[in-house]
This record gives C-alpha cells, sequence and structure tokens, in this order.
DNA sequence: TCAAATTAGTGACATACGTCACTTTTTGGC
DNA sequence: GCCAAAAAGTGACGTATGTCACTAATTTGA
C-alpha cells in the first residue's frame, strides 16, 4: 500500500530533524516507501530470513529480541512512533537475520526497502545526509546504553529507564523490560517492591 | 601539517571500502585533513573540552574512557591502525566531551574538522555515502558489543575478545582489557590463571 | 642502573544477582 | 463472566564477581 503524505505529516517533521524538504519533494520521496501494518504479536523479522526492509514506525510499538542459545530473551531494541527499526547487521549487509522482530501493539510502518533506500540516497543528496546524521545518532544513542552496563548496577539501569521514557515503560510488559535491562525477572520485580 | 597522498595509501583503501575513487580526487580529499601526532600517555581529547575534530589512525593505538563519578575507569572504545576515533556524541553535537581519548603507544592521526568534515560531504557525494555506510558499520559493530554483555558472562567476554583480536591484546595491559570488558582487574587476572 | 611507580597476582570475604519452586494477580478468548 | 494462560511476586539458596589487603613482578625515568 502506498502511504499518502497528509498521512505522514509526522515523518516529514522526522526528516526535517535533519533536512528541509518542500511538499513536492516529500511526494517523490514518499513514492519509495509502502505501508505496512501488523496485529499485535505479528512478526514483522524472523531470525534466519532475509531482511530487505528498514522500517519507520508511525504507529505502536515493537521489539528486537535476540534469543540465545539458552534460550534466554535479550531485547536490542524497542520502536514506538517515530522510531526506526529493522535488523541493521542483516539489512545493510543483505544477510540473514539474528533477531526477531515483532509487534508489541497493533502497529503501522513505513517500509524501505534496501534498493529503495540506496536509490533515494543516489536520486537525494539530502536523504544520504539524512541516513548519515541518523546513523550518527543511532551509534551516540546506543553507545550511551552501552555505557550504562558499564557504569551502573540493575537497579540503576532500571531507573535510568524509567526516568527517560516512563510513558513508553507503561506499555511493555515487566518481563520485556527486565529482558531488555538484561536482569531477571525476578530481581526486577524485586526493585519495584522496594521503592 | 597536510598529509601526503604517499604516506596515506592506506587510507585511500579505508575509503575504497565503500567508494571508488581516483588518484586526483583522492589528493583532493586529503586537503580537507591535517596529520597530528601524539606520543605515549599523550592526551588527544580531554573530558570536558569541547571537540572539533575526529581522527583516523595511521599508525599507533588510542583509548576512549569514561571516568564514572565513583572514580573508576570504563573504556568506550580502541583504536589501533585504520580505526576512527572520537567523542562522536561531542563532535556531532558540538557540545563538550565526555571521554578521555589517550594514546597507548606513540600514534599518527589523520585529523578531520567537523566543518571539513560537512564540506566534505558537500562537495563529494560519495564522502557523504561513505561516512553514511560506516556509521552503519560502526552501530552494527557496537550492537554485538552490547549484545555481548546481555549473552555473555566476562570469562566468555574475555575469551571473545582474545579470539577476535588476539594481536591488539598483546599490546593493552590487563588493566586495560578489565576496563574493556567491565569487569575488576583482580577477576580478568583469575581468568588468565585458570586458562 | 637503581628506586619508585605501576601493573599483576592472590586469598578471604561480602554482595548482587540468578535460579528454582511456588503462589498470587492479571489478561484474553469463548 | 469464566477459565486457561500468561505475567508478576516472593522466599530460599547458590554462584559469579567485586572489594580489600597484601605480595610479587615489571616498567619507567632520573
Amino acid at each position: 500500500m502506498k502511504p499518502t503524505s497528509s498521512s505522514c505529516i509526522d515523518f516529514k517533521k522526522h526528516l526535517e530533524r535533519f533536512v528541509e524538504i518542500d511538499d513536492a519533494e516529500f511526494e517523490r520521496i514518499l513514492e519509495y516507501f509502502s505501508v505496512k501494518k501488523l496485529k499485535k504479536h505479528q512478526l514483522l523479522v524472523r531470525a534466519g530470513d532475509k531482511v530487505h526492509h528498514t522500517y519507520w514506525t508511525v504507529k505502536g510499538l515493537l521489539t528486537s529480541t535476540f534469543t540465545a542459545p539458552d534460550g534466554k530473551e535479550h531485547i536490542i531494541q524497542f520502536a514506538d512512533e517515530g522510531c526506526w527499526i529493522t535488523d541493521q547487521n542483516a539489512f545493510y549487509h543483505q544477510a540473514k537475520a539474528t533477531f526477531n522482530i515483532a509487534a508489541v501493539e497493533d502497529t503501522e510502518l513505513l517500509s524501505l526497502s534496501f534498493e529503495n533506500r540506496e536509490k533515494l540516497c543516489v536520486a537525494f543528496h539530502k536523504m544520504e545526509h539524512f541516513f548519515r546524521k541518523k546513523a550518527n545518532d543511532s551509534f551516540t544513542k546506543q553507545q550511551k546504553r552501552l555505557l550504562t552496563y558499564l557504569t551502573s548496577d540493575s537497579q540503576q539501569r532500571f531507573e535510568l529507564l524509567l526516568q527517560e521514557y516512563p510513558k513508553l515503560m507503561q506499555r511493555l510488559s515487566k518481563k520485556t523490560l527486565a529482558a531488555y535491562l538484561g536482569v531477571s525477572r525476578e530481581t526486577l520485580s524485586r526493585f519495584t517492591k522496594k521503592g
């Protein structure tokens, strides 16, 4: 399904964080995307499959999960409204996914194929600029997360997460939060009791 | 000091991982860089200072270190020959550094200012392309590191690190390795004893 | 080349966190 | 609205890893 510019005002705003775009141009850019909808619990990316698309969340919430050989699940990324999500390694290198990406709620996405992304970057230098800036931002955000693993114990990480994303945390189960924090369900449960 | 194309063959090869460049073009690109040399133990970036440059390592070895409020040091990044290094958050957002970046050995760098990087990306679309691809790669590498913190205990992380960078590990002290792995000096010492 | 500083190793002990087993609460489909 | 299934909470206990205090080895610089 093709996206309509009227339904993608937020996406235009998102692009305008880094580049200026007029309405005509935005229409042409949107041509490269399509709309994808998921029901709650539906898989967007299945570990082992090839990953041909990256997605921008219009509405809803997804998680990207790694299942370790011992069966434990670890959450690599959340994506709520305004976030990009895919299995980046698989997408950039046209390789097989190591993560499962699933909808936590009914979700609506803008989907961009690898091919279209490259075409978009050739056709619109400003889109290549956008994706460069975005990648730099993603890198530093992830670096911050890494730093919290190095510097904070799990209770501190939990409290930081609550402070930073209070609304998002209400949309996720404790089990999911624990998998993101790298802590057992039981330990997380004890934090919420204490304070 | 200006770099000469003859002394930067490796840098040309590095760029050619993602873009094709002829010699004349490479000469023009190099104009945007300058050479910087550091003695062992010398600081390249000091926490608290503004960060105006990003660096590519020609020769030598550096570490980027975060000092926590309790005084503990955590290593965010190593950079040996062929690696880019800076305090990314401070550099991209023209903000103050949170990391100290120091030479572990005598080091030679190519230095690129934020201004020149942006100019380079405007003047050479292929350089914007290069930096986009590079940023995507950095992101996925760091994601892998994050995953090892979620899925492996410290001994496994240590062994993985030895497997992946055996030569680099010999150039670093055990103390430095421990600070990278997020484990105490003493615990790391016990691993090396056991096997 | 020697003393001082830094790094590395080690034992005893403390603690944060995981695991297991179980109970209680909440959620979702019919 | 009811019942099964999932999520959340909890106590007992084990273990990996940190901390402290000390010794041994190595590096550095005057």
